[in-house]
Formats: C-alpha cells, sequence, structure tokens
DNA sequence: CAATTGATCCAC
DNA sequence: TGGATCAATTGG
C-alpha cells in the first residue's frame, strides 16, 4: 500500500472534470478521496469508477431529464452528485463535461490509505470489509445528502487529488444497470485497476 | 436466493 | 397521491 503523496493535498481542478466523461473515469483511477470531519483526514485511492454520460444514456440518470435529484449534474463540473439508493446506501458521483452537460462518474470503490482507523469506526457491521463498494465507501467516508452539489475543486470536506498507478486498467459494463436498453447495457464504461482487492465484487 | 429500506418518479 | 422502482448489501 503506498501513503498520500506529502506534496499535493492540492484538489484537482475544475478543468480536469470539464472534459469527456469516459476520459476522467479512466484518469480518477489512482487519485486520492480525501475527507475532511472535525479536523481529521481520512485518504482513500480510487480504484473502481463508471460512467455515466448522459441526456442520451438510458442508464445514466440524467436520461430522464432535470428534476431536484439530478440538478446536480446539469451544474457546473467538478461538484459532487449524492444520491440514495434502496432506501440504505448512498451513492458518490462527481459531475463531469461543462454545464448543462448532464453527466458523472460513479465512484464504485476505493482502497484506504490515510486514517483507516476511523474509516473503520463508521462502518457499523463488524467483520466486513471496508470499502469495497459503492455504498460502502460513503459509509466509512461519511459520504451523504449533506454533501450533495458540493465543489470538490477546494480543500475542505470532500476532494479529490492527483494520484498514480501502475497497473493496467480493466473495463467492463456497468454494475446495477439491466434497466438501459441494450446499447448502453453493454457498453464498456466501468473501469477498474486490475486485480486490485478493494475493486467490488458486484456484477 | 430474498429481505431490507425510503426517496424519487410518474401514471392516475 | 399511490405504487413501482432502484448506479446495493447482507445473510440465508
Amino acid at each position: 500500500m503506498s501513503s498520500l503523496p506529502e506534496s499535493s493535498l492540492l484538489p484537482l481542478t475544475r478543468d480536469f472534470y470539464q472534459r469527456d466523461t469516459v476520459a476522467v473515469a479512466n484518469d480518477l483511477l489512482g487519485c486520492w478521496l480525501v475527507r475532511e470531519v472535525d479536523g481529521a483526514l481520512m485518504g482513500a485511492r480510487i480504484v473502481e469508477t463508471e460512467a455515466y454520460c448522459g441526456a442520451h444514456d438510458s442508464a445514466c440518470h440524467a436520461h430522464r431529464g432535470l428534476t431536484t435529484r439530478t440538478a446536480a449534474m446539469f451544474g457546473a463540473p467538478g461538484h459532487a452528485y449524492i444520491y440514495l439508493v434502496y432506501g440504505m446506501h448512498w451513492l458518490f458521483n462527481i459531475v463531469t463535461e461543462p454545464e448543462g452537460s448532464p453527466c458523472a462518474v460513479l465512484v464504485r470503490a476505493v482502497e484506504p490509505v490515510l486514517n483507516e482507523q476511523a474509516m473503520r469506526e463508521r462502518r457499523l457491521t463488524p467483520g466486513k470489509q471496508l470499502s469495497n463498494g459503492p455504498g460502502k465507501l460513503t459509509r466509512a467516508l461519511d459520504v451523504d445528502k449533506a454533501l450533495y452539489g458540493h465543489d470538490l475543486t477546494r480543500a475542505e470536506r470532500l476532494w479529490i487529488c492527483a494520484g498514480s498507478h501502475d497497473i493496467p486498467i480493466a473495463s467492463g459494463p456497468r454494475v446495477g444497470i439491466d434497466y438501459a436498453e441494450p446499447h448502453d447495457r453493454d457498453a464498456p464504461w466501468r473501469f477498474w485497476l486490475e486485480g486490485n482487492p478493494w475493486v467490488s465484487k458486484a456484477r
């Protein structure tokens, strides 16, 4: 396990996010997700993402248009799009592409690096893996609707730093989108670091 | 395999 | 305004 590069707790800037969603989903792998709660830092490496590519992507929530829930996706890139699924799990997404183009990257899994102890304390089910899934990582990092629309380009509460990896990127269809049209269901827009044990097991 | 769980969305 | 749905997780 590598440590957080101390040179940069600097957030990625808005131009990083204001790009093609699939490119951002790839480039986020290896980056650091940093969470600050009451002055204490937690840090985790992003190892799995999915791209949700706007109004024409029938798997993307924005396919149904602008609603209260999806408003953040229609806004400026580099902000958090967070929502509740199955009445239980908060899922953390990052808005991409220029304002008005409702796209986002779902962060599906992270590898704990900094202050793993604090993350472990957030989990209420003992003995379970810490954060190898989209609902688990939000629990571990205390991410919920309070951070809806949060600007990730400032070093406050929640942000993302440049990272690196020397592992091949694998790709495949996105998880849990059986409702989408076949063309979108089959698109290989899930990305992960090959062989990383923190990658989710859901299929 | 099914239960869980509640906000959201849309047809009525 | 009611009923189906859901970017998941857990324990059988």
